[in-house]
DNA sequence: CCTACCGATCGGTAGG
DNA sequence: CCTACCGATCGGTAGG
């Protein structure tokens, strides 16, 4: 891993336990025993570093879901693939979706709706889901958008809870949370 | 409105805005034509102000929840005035309940400890409806706390999008989700 | 509630 | 990658 990866990654964690502006340049730089201005040398600005590490995080969460839609899979199977992928990058990637979730607000205008266009974009792969279900008569709500919201509400606020190592392994919090989204959406078995 | 109270009420709608650290006591002041040092007439830190924010919305969660269960409803109506009241508390208290849930990490060590315990608290109002409805029948999950934090997270999320006066009403969407949460706790009816 | 001010720390640059 | 340093700003206090 080159330098500039290390940074990112290590203001990834650090960015997740305090907080964007909590964490100074130069706590950065002392977890890689550094001086904070020789960060410069690999990054342009504190902003850049947060932009990459939120830019990251929505690559990944897009990139499953693409994957997925490229199946073309059955309504049930395909919300359950969609499900199963967007729990992994929260748990895989605990601290970048975190940071995604909380500080993509302290980017710049023009890249704050950057993410707003990709978390639309990601929305529309959960919504159209709910809406094939709902063609094909496998699911039943009668507001596939809102379902859609309620789905990826459920499932974001995992990274506030979940711990590696924890009780609740990755694969059992996936099964149970699929299947009270199923259920969610009617069209009882 | 005494100025302690516009003073709290400014820092919510600041701190919901910007986040805590991103926000200065000059800001605050500003917004209430005063001079920064002249806030400490009135309070006595910054993280004082942040904790009764913080502990105000705590209250009217748990409020909300106690008078809830003191009506001693069948479990179906009680599951659903919690999450009514849950959604009330969120939109009415959009500053205070956004701070509550973005910024309570920034308190003292004790302070964040008696945040966490009445989060806990909180949770065992919606586990226990959930508990009460599988044992009369009318709800059917393997995991009681699991589902309650699933529902939980459902609404909670919804600080980060609701707008008032946006193209859905709390009533509306209260509507909505509990309609999904009580199919997502299945027992078909 | 104000002016004046404190030491600490911030993101970032110059120059080597 | 370092030392040395910049102007700006931070939370908070003294004294009136």
């Amino acid at each position: 891993m080159d330098r500039r990866s290390e940074i990112l990654t290590t203001a990834g964690h650090l960015f997740r336990e305090r907080g964007y502006h909590a964490t100074s340049m130069r706590d950065i730089a002392a977890s890689l025993e550094l001086r904070g201005s020789s960060l410069y040398a690999h990054i342009d600005s504190k902003e850049e570093v947060l932009w990459e590490i939120v830019n990251r995080a929505a690559d990944a969460f897009l990139a499953h879901a693409e994957a997925v839609e490229a199946r073309a899979l059955a309504p049930r199977e395909r919300l359950r693939a969609l499900i199963a992928g967007h729990l992994q990058v929260i748990v895989q990637e605990l601290p970048r979706a975190t940071v995604f979730f909380h500080e993509w607000k302290f980017l710049s205008p023009e890249r704050r709706a950057q993410v707003t266009e990709c978390r639309d974009r990601y929305e529309g792969f959960f919504r159209r889901a709910v809406e094939a279900g709902v063609a094909s008569g496998d699911f039943a709500t009668e507001d596939p958008k809102l379902a859609a919201l309620f789905i990826l509400s459920a499932l974001n606020w995992t990274y506030q809870w979940f711990r590696e190592g924890g009780e609740l392994a990755l694969e059992a919090l996936t099964e149970r949370y699929t299947s009270l989204v199923l259920n969610a959406l009617g069209g009882c078995p």
